[in-house]
DNA sequence: CTAAATGCGTCAATAATACTGACCAAACAG
DNA sequence: CTGTTTGGTCAGTATTATTGACGCATTTAG
């Protein structure tokens, strides 16, 4: 029984909802374990088209982060999105270069520190970007639609508590000032 | 905080969210970019432990998941287990092998076909998955605590929602009859 | 009873993503 | 000037994944 229909009807015969917010530190094995499947199927086809697109070009999973990081924060410095892709420099540079030789990412000379190198992405880039965009729009406008409005707050809520703390701030800053407004 | 009660309430209090179903087809980008980053943070950050005493061992992310799902439905064939976890025979065995020969995991001759080598978890895997396990269950319970019921339905909605169909059939199948019985 | 199909294991070769550690250059800050 | 920070690059290694092919045991179809 797939937890579907009116949720008053669930908090009935779905215990394993839970009534009230003390009892979740009664979570029970079954709904850790339904988390973690949940976790693991919706994560893979959630990247799979996109991953599809980018094997066509001879990329992967990685070059689509860094489009993405860069064309969410343009400008953004080398150091900065280390930090929020949580890898090493030379991990970064075996993805950043070649999207840098292939034109989809510029580098400009810091104004304020020379040494920055801020990163942006080209009309090149953006497209890419789009493209990859617009095919997991579909994935997530579809689960999202079916789920409905107030799962979606839900679901949002929790990815959130998932975090660490490091990803809290990296996501902070992502969603604030300057990353265009939020809801 | 109204999220506590029926979750028939949240339903009707978090609309602020969004108004109506249909309106989600106007899914904003910045929405979609949310979702892009909560999902990459989010799913880092819950496998980031489990990542870590795996190194320990010298295992990786993917024999864990081998761990798990074997442990999900013990008696499960090579084949099936390819099917859920859709990668390659040859990935598998790269993975499975070490866990045997480690005694995580034994073999069992199928007994309607004996082609079929039915995997299982020993008591030593049985210990090392659930130490894996609690360390995920740390997390997970942190952010279903704080998101709340109501919120942890929404999740497990949406994330079924951005499965595909093959995802859904075989979620189906763990989460259905057998999924905790046979043992 | 053959012949085909299935389930599984294994071989070789390759690619993408990640790691550690070290070293160098440019630029900033005291 | 000295020390630190930012960034690029080198070498070496590990994990997870791929494709294609072959072999063996077993089941099923004709």
């Amino acid at each position: 029984m797939p937890v579907r229909g009116s949720a008053a009807v669930v908090e009935v015969t779905e215990t394993r909802i839970l009534p009230a917010g003390h009892n979740l530190l009664f979570l029970r094995e079954e709904e850790l374990r339904l988390a973690q499947d949940l976790l693991f199927f919706g994560y893979r086809d959630f990247t799979a088209g996109a991953d599809q697109i980018l094997a066509g070009l001879g990329m992967g999973r990685a070059h689509h982060r860094v489009l993405h990081f860069v064309g969410r924060r343009p400008g953004i410095t080398v150091g900065d999105l280390l930090g929020i892709l949580g890898i090493t420099k030379q991990s970064l540079g075996r993805v950043l270069q070649p999207l840098m030789q292939e034109g989809y990412v510029i580098q400009a000379t810091g104004e304020n520190d020379r040494r920055q190198r801020l990163l942006s992405l080209t009309d090149k880039g953006v497209a890419l970007e789009r493209q990859l965009f617009d095919c997991q729009r579909e994935t997530v406008m579809r689960a999202y639609r079916e789920a409905g409005p107030a799962a979606v707050d839900g679901f949002r809520r929790v990815m959130r508590g998932l975090m660490g703390e490091d990803a809290r701030s990296h996501f902070a800053r992502l969603e604030g000032p300057e990353a265009g407004g939020r809801r």
